[in-house]
DNA sequence: AACGTCACG
DNA sequence: ACGTACGTGACGTTG
């Protein structure tokens, strides 16, 4: 079947306009903003690579008045015109898609939908499948059997798309999409100001139309008393019998706009490929430039300082090693290559280095490792590269222990923008530097023997020069990054947090890596045999009390059989059917008693696949430890995380998993220390809101869960109970998350209006948290991003969404990153201190883990005592806040029994 | 690759 | 009337 694909080009603009496009403001040459067109061509783009149409066209709302406004005066009259920004990008997306040769239809007097509802139906006769694509949930009435509303919605920055067909529709609201129409009369639309039936909203509208199909249909049964209306509701809908069928045509999309009849129109053409360019250059399109290969025949599109910067890479001369040993500091990248080892930590070893010095690079293939010993122990020699925690165990890895770790460019681009995800080298040396890897390699295969002098460059280029280009540029870019990162990290007053927080985690993490942490296999194994013969004998169970066998892991399956073999009640859907998860099992408990089994083969199919199967493939055979990644650019707060396994997420709240822990040992003859911060993340909203009754707690060494319990509930603090305290707990959580009452609800299992009552009886009371919660997110909102204690930034542009849940998402962030951040931090600081500490005095001890506000050390027992003071010492002055930092320490043998 | 689920702070 | 707690990572199933 031929595809036509039918955009709504107002509706897409606008939704590209407002959509989330990073913190990146698009600018053409002449200053003006491109967001909307770069966003409305990712989108068409993304279409057409996914459809591949034979037939495609947009259609445009014009100015002036349609048929709709001579019928009622009042359409669309509260709507605001768009702002100039977006206003003035509409004329250059339409030069595009003139360029592009796709039909632009418009059409004085009719809407944008109006002309989409024609043209579909009209290519729906022509038996083509259409998919219209629009921003516009009022479209849904036009869908069908072989009409589709492709709908994109940006969910977390990221753009998706939702496809709606007739059975789609139905699936949804229950009825035919052509009695969208109806429901629509009945309830209006404010954004249109369709005035519908007074006192009806969407649900009942929806319930009436699902019970009398029709308008017509639902007032003959008013006139033959064939009705169950009664009250206020069925007065309003007799009175406003007039205004309903007004609403009616009103929200009816015109199918029969006047058009060409001409299918050939809309057949998808050759692009005027010059045209687009052109278009294109002005609006700094440097991606859809290179994406589609527009570049003019003749040469690259290059800046000529560029292109002058890049040749002087060539100028390389011999390899100076002396000199390199003589210099106060490196610009390196390492290009590196796969190594199968299995008793590497990181299987890769090193190819070739590529080090800029003296305004040029220097490439030197399998340099001697006494070479790279010399440089990289050499302590005063400043290292600069690109994500220096790699590097640092793959040159541990040949026995080389870098020193004075100065700057890491993955690390800065992190800090300038904790969120943006893009750290790889090339990638900010196309947003700091805008280089073009790309450009530079097309540059220089065309450019190489005017090059000249080098030998490096004349041979042909072969696959595996590429690599050695790469290496050089990012060398070159690194040196180049380093000012400019520099200089941006100062103006946002950040450069003290990269320097003396951020870049000494560093070699904090990479030697945590390095240290790993040891397991008993013997006893891993022991305690998997325990969970299989569980895993078997639930099974048993399962299949027995529900009389089938199937895939217990499959939700599809087991939601089969729970809610249609065995008809439970059906508690909560999602996306793909029904939610099979533990809220929803906690809830089906007493109706039957697989639900017990299911919840139970779930924790220990968990703890088997994740932890004891999962975490045996990564013992290193060597070490016998574990050498999991500490991630230092990957949260929004400033938090570490961890992979390859994840020690951060080791079971730890049901005593089953928790028994793993004991596993996790200290090697012969060592000890555990281990240390938490008590509650650091309250402690740090007290001392940025400086709530006084918060910082009073604090200060005289009350429970200040107990604390709160009293004041939520107005009651004396001797007279809490448990339970009034595990609730006030509850709601300080909430408080940090940056609180609502449907989530402390859900949480506590009350009704939201009793959890707002909580929340509400807790800020009166701690009116500094109060205020402070309400400031944050107007100044988020002002400045675009909210900071931690230590200048830590996240920008929030999701605040300025005009989808209302985003925004909302975007305040809880503002209040909760701020907290979590400087917890964060603040631990990041005891590391260093620790780490220093433990180096300074010449202890073996070493730190093998951290879990937020946690932090482990591995120590020989003599030891000990020195260590833990060390360790409990830097905790606790990290910082100094307007209350006290307490860190609990304990020692132990195993990681179960640190308490 | 996306989704649902569940482990942690 | 909407649809919600903040920050992560790993696994198995499904399309």
């Amino acid at each position: 079947m031929k595809k036509l694909v039918l955009i709504d080009g107002n509706s897409i603009m606008n939704r590209a306009f407002y959509g989330i496009m990073g913190n990146k403001i698009l600018t053409s040459k002449d200053g003006k903003y491109t967001n909307a067109i770069y966003g409305f061509l990712a989108i068409m783009f993304k279409i057409v690579e996914d459809l591949n149409p034979e037939y495609m066209a947009v259609a445009f709302d014009l100015k002036g008045p349609t048929a709709r406004h001579e019928l009622y005066e009042g359409y669309k009259a509260n709507r605001k015109g768009m702002p100039n920004e977006l206003a003035e990008q509409m004329p250059i997306i339409k030069d595009i898609l003139h360029a592009m040769n796709i039909d632009v239809i418009e059409k004085q007097g009719y809407e944008g939908d109006d002309i989409l509802g024609t043209i579909a139906k009209y290519g729906e006769k022509q038996g083509l499948s259409v998919t219209i694509l629009s921003g516009d949930r009022d479209t849904f009435q036009l869908a069908s059997d072989n009409i589709t509303i492709r709908i994109p919605r940006t969910k977390m920055g990221k753009t998706e798309v939702e496809d709606f067909d007739r059975s789609k529709v139905k699936e949804i609201y229950g009825i035919e999409p052509k009695q969208l129409i109806e429901v629509k009369a009945l309830q209006g639309d404010t954004s249109d100001n369709i005035p519908g039936v007074p006192g009806i909203g969407e649900k009942t509208a929806l319930s009436l139309i699902k019970k009398y199909e029709s308008l017509d249909n639902l007032y003959k049964k008013i006139e033959h008393n064939e009705d169950d209306l009664k009250g206020k509701q069925k007065e309003a809908i007799i009175e406003n019998k007039e205004q309903a069928y007004l609403s009616k045509t009103l929200g009816t999309i015109n199918t029969e706009v006047p058009l060409e009849d001409n299918l050939e129109n809309l057949r998808v053409k050759e692009w005027d490929k010059a045209k687009v360019l052109e278009i294109f250059k002005n609006l700094n399109f440097k991606k859809y430039i290179e994406r589609y290969s527009l570049v003019e025949e003749e040469g690259v599109i290059t800046a000529q300082n560029q292109e002058r910067d890049l040749r002087n890479l060539f100028n390389l001369v011999d390899v100076k090693e002396e000199q390199i040993k003589d210099s106060k500091e490196l610009v390196y990248y390492l290009e590196l290559k796969e190594d199968k080892n299995e008793d590497k930590i990181i299987k890769k070893t090193i190819k070739a280095i590529a080090i800029y010095i003296d305004g040029s690079v220097q490439y030197l293939e399998n340099p001697s490792t006494q070479f790279l010993k010399e440089i990289f122990e050499n302590e005063n020699i400043k290292k600069y590269g690109h994500n220096l925690t790699e590097d640092y165990i793959i040159l541990k890895q040949e026995g080389i222990t870098t020193q004075n770790l100065e700057f890491d460019s993955m690390v800065a681009a992190y800090i300038l923008n904790p969120t943006s995800g893009k750290y790889k080298i090339e990638d900010i040396i196309n947003k700091y530097l805008e280089l073009d890897l790309e450009e530079y390699l097309k540059a220089n295969n065309i450019n190489t023997e005017n090059v000249g002098q080098i030998t490096l460059f004349q041979e042909e280029t072969q696959e595996h020069d590429i690599n050695k280009y790469k290496t050089v540029f990012f060398a070159y870019g690194i040196s180049k990054l380093r000012e400019v990162m520099i200089q941006k990290l100062e103006e946002i007053n950040a450069l003290k947090l990269f320097k003396e927080i951020d870049m000494p985690t560093v070699e904090v993490l990479s030697d945590m890596q390095w240290n790993g942490m040891y397991l008993d296999v013997a006893e891993l194994d022991e305690y998997g045999q325990e969970i299989k013969y569980k895993i078997e004998n639930l099974t048993k169970d399962i299949y027995q009390l529900s009389g089938e066998e199937f895939n217990i892991n499959s939700t599809k399956q087991l939601g089969e059989v729970l809610f249609e073999k065995l008809k439970l009640p059906v508690v909560k859907k999602n996306k793909s059917g029904y939610s099979t998860d533990v809220d929803v099992l906690e809830k089906l408990k007493e109706e039957h008693p697989v639900i017990e089994k299911i919840l139970e083969y779930r924790q220990v199919m968990k703890l088997n696949s994740t932890y004891v199967e999962g975490l045996k493939q990564f013992i290193n055979p060597k070490t016998k430890r574990i050498h999991s990644f500490f991630h230092q650019t990957i949260t929004a707060t400033g938090r570490i995380s961890s992979t390859d396994p994840n020690l951060q997420n080791i079971p730890t709240r049901m005593e089953l998993g928790k028994r793993l822990r004991k596993v996790f040992k200290p090697a012969e003859g060592k000890i555990y220390i281990d240390a938490d911060y008590s509650q650091v993340e309250l402690r740090v909203l007290a001392h940025i809101s400086e709530d006084e009754h918060m910082i009073q707690a604090f200060n005289n060494g009350e429970d200040i869960h107990k604390q709160a319990a009293s004041k939520v509930f107005g009651i004396p603090i001797e007279e809490v109970t448990k339970q009034q305290r595990s609730e006030a707990k509850a709601v300080n959580f909430g408080i940090v998350y940056g609180i609502s009452d449907f989530g402390l609800g859900s949480q506590l299992s009350i009704s939201r209006k009793r959890a707002k009552l909580y929340i509400d009886q807790y800020l009166s009371e701690y009116s500094g948290i109060k205020d402070f919660m309400e400031n944050i997110t107007n100044l988020a909102k002002e400045q675009g991003y909210v900071e931690t204690l230590f200048n830590r930034r996240r920008y929030i542009p999701e605040l300025k969404s005009n989808n209302y849940m985003v925004r909302q998402f975007g305040s809880r962030a503002a209040m909760n990153t701020p907290i979590q951040g400087t917890a964060a931090d603040i631990m990041k600081i005891a590391m260093i201190k620790v780490y220093r500490e433990l180096k300074k005095k010449n202890l073996k001890a070493k730190i093998v883990l951290q879990v937020h506000d946690e932090m482990m050390i591995e120590v020989e027992k003599s030891e000990k005592e020195e260590v833990k003071d060390i360790l409990k010492t830097c905790m606790e002055s990290a910082t100094t806040l307007k209350v006290p930092l307490i860190a609990d320490i304990s020692e132990a043998n195993n990681w179960y029994d640190c308490k």
